[in-house]
DNA sequence: GGGCTGAGTTGAAGAACTAAACCCATAAAG
DNA sequence: CTTTATGGGTTTAGTTCTTCAACTCAGCCC
């Protein structure tokens, strides 16, 4: 029986993956959202190779997730930072829902190493909660099970025949 | 097998990554979600080599993401499927993010070529409305920008010299 | 000039990925 | 009872990615 499918090749997961599934590329996001910019912040709180740090920055940049801006410290030489775009920092949800996958799943005995906050960085007077990713549907109902939700063609569906 | 893992950092985020980040574990996960069971499934669905779709496999089943689980079809053989476990399912928030950000920022011309729904599998009845993955905190606040957030150390952190 | 620092490059070794051929057990066909 | 087909892998060979360490380069500081 021939049955038709969504091409699982023509998908935004995979296009995502493409650009930010290599080893380092959301380590690297995750560092940037939490204020790394130069070269240097980047080896040193990750420990990645230089050369692969280069390139993958080099991606994310040609990527639009990041963005290579000069600047110059008082008696210093000009150099390059690198920060996040709009488009890197809506990478958020994706590394908050990781980082709630791991703790569950993967946790360290003592607990989780990283709370995300409900506050803006380096403003102290809002609620400061722990943040949670969930679900929820454009009709409003919230906090929706794996289960509760399906994939379905969008308008931009490409089919594969399979037997 | 042995597996390598280099645990680059203290935090559920790499240790996530070390599970499931590898090119093709996510797209795995995913046609799981989708209903994918057996080898054959995953291979020709998306296409990966058979030898690294084998060990991806066992990586998966042996980090608790996918049970290996005997089957028999009439007028068959013994064979194995692989299905998720509630671990694996639990990365469906992780998948869902990653897609909306795929449609948002590397969509196909032609719009989105899925589209997660509010309805379970094979369930008519329910709303049927789109998912989005939103930011919730403790308190209720609900859509919470990326730059609404920061992340603070937990209980389990481990803190790095570094100049 | 000589040394130091940040920001990369270069190169060799090893690990991961790909593609294609091969293997094995069962089952159905001849 | 031999042959062929099929699902589910394993082997092998070749290519690409990662890693680590060593090297370069430009500008500041003495």
């Amino acid at each position: 029986m021939e049955t038709r499918r969504i091409d699982p090749v023509n998908c935004s997961v995979a296009r995502a993956l493409s650009v930010v599934g290599e080893r380092w590329s959301l380590l690297i996001v995750r560092e940037a959202l939490d204020g790394a910019r130069r070269f240097g912040d980047f080896h040193s709180r990750l420990g990645i190779a230089r050369n692969l740090l280069a390139t993958r920055l080099e991606t994310l940049v040609t990527a639009g997730v990041m963005r290579r801006v000069p600047y110059q410290e008082p008696g210093d030489r000009r150099r390059f930072a690198y920060e996040l775009t709009e488009q890197g920092r809506a990478l958020r949800p994706t590394l908050v829902a990781l980082l709630e996958w791991g703790d569950t799943y993967l946790a360290d005995p003592q607990g989780p190493s990283v709370i995300v906050r409900h506050r803006p960085v380096d403003d102290a007077s809002s609620c400061d909660e722990p943040v949670k990713v969930v679900l929820e549907c454009a009709a409003g109902h919230s906090h929706l099970a794996p289960e509760d939700v399906c994939r379905t063609p969008g308008p931009g569906a490409r089919f594969v025949e399979s037997s």
